[in-house]
DNA sequence: TGTCTACAACTTGTATACAACCTCTCCGCA
DNA sequence: TGCGGAGAGGTTGTATACAAGTTGTAGACA
């Protein structure tokens, strides 16, 4: 058999499940494009049946589709629907300011301000790929602090959801700008929780959402986002 | 090949998943049951493939178990994290109040209305799985009017994740008051829906929830629940 | 009698063969 | 030249055989 070309934590169907879903939000696999279970299968080193697992995974996240005869495709991001998850993730985020209890250690924050700082070096590199893999890696943190289990699981799947729209406007806009916004995003939520102050916290994510809402408005034909 | 002896809507995994996932919210798969995939293969006339697709579905929302070698068991309800499903659910019931559009047709209502008679006829019955039953259905029929589709496949899932515990403490419960219940809340939210108040209706299904989360609470051994 | 081991009978997980289906191409034909 | 149908090649969906693992039990042995 052939050896699998790709090094997977050895968990099996989730780490194929991670790996493709961290292919199609960052844009590796771009929207539209097909996913052949054949060769998923020799690249994994694996037989079909983990991987229509992980895919039949991807599709009950709404992330790709698949139709008998024709193919697995990754979806285009349906922009109803994108406005919905971003109205929907608006109202949680202040849930998760109301409901978290804030058990966050001191390794935590450093690693935080590691993102800041590896972030900020992404200026004069313009790597949107690795500045979208800082904004991830941040968001998976910050997920690890919501203290309701069932509010966690929904608020990761929204995320994953929404996260391509950013990343494919990302050539579109001001390099330096939009660093500066990661950074800036992860540095105030840094202060808000070392104060421990999760409202802060929310608020802030509040602010940079609805303002990166407004940027990806301005860039695509139409206001798509009614803005309150 | 033996046929089926089960009427399915021929629909595949998707209805196989329905059935199965009703027969645990309905108890007939009371918790600690092992679920064989080659006996559930048999029942519904097809292979263990697509019953296995319809057990992963069930385990990522969190009702079954698979354990390699031993089998497939439904879960018990956790108590934490049930403490931790009503919790959002309360929250989530505002936002449903908020951003639903209210897009209620007349058939809907009749069907509401029904369903309250069908309730009221069980009063001299004692038939807590037909109980549930109307229940279900009628939550399936205001999940119809949330406007938000990610938020209304979230309430969804959060519902049929918490519908066994009440279902699984009525029969050590009034008879009598928990039809009364059920149909008052069901004719409560209809006068809201009449009006097109979705605040209304958000308040009624709030009140009733806490009143069933207190009742829950008081025929388990110490209050699992902290009301707010 | 108690304990430990080997094994049989089950389970789920994986690989593979086959069936059903779609699409595109090529060839015959008007 | 335009059109239509058969077929090849590819895809996902299903059935089946096999691998890997667990558990209870029967039996040998101290």
């Amino acid at each position: 058999m052939q050896q699998r070309s790709t090094t997977l934590g050895s968990r099996g169907v989730a780490a194929i499940y991670t790996e493709l879903r961290d292919r199609i939000c960052l844009l590796r696999y771009p929207p539209g494009a097909m996913l052949s279970e054949n060769a998923l299968a020799e690249e994994f080193g694996v037989s079909r049946t983990p991987i229509r697992q992980a895919l039949q995974r991807l599709e009950f996240d709404g992330l790709v589709v698949s139709q008998r005869g024709v193919g697995t495709m990754v979806k285009t991001v349906d922009l109803q629907y994108l406005k919905e998850v971003y109205a929907l993730r608006l109202k949680l985020i202040d849930l998760i300011g109301e409901m978290s209890p804030a058990r966050i250690t001191d390794d935590d924050l450093e690693l935080l301000a590691a993102l800041a700082g590896g972030a900020r070096e992404l200026r004069e590199t313009r790597d949107p790929e690795g500045l979208a893999r800082v904004y991830h890696r941040f968001n998976e943190e910050l997920s690890r602090a919501i203290g309701n289990q069932p509010l966690r699981e929904i608020a990761d799947r929204l995320f994953y959801q929404t996260a391509r729209v950013w990343l494919q406007l990302l050539p579109e806009m001001t390099w330096e700008d939009e660093v500066d916004y990661v950074v800036d995003e992860i540095e105030s939520v840094l202060q808000g929780l070392r104060r421990e102050d999760m409202q802060s916290v929310a608020g802030v994510r509040r602010k940079h959402m609805v303002l990166c809402l407004g940027r990806i408005n301005s860039y695509l034909e139409g206001p798509i986002l009614a803005l309150p």
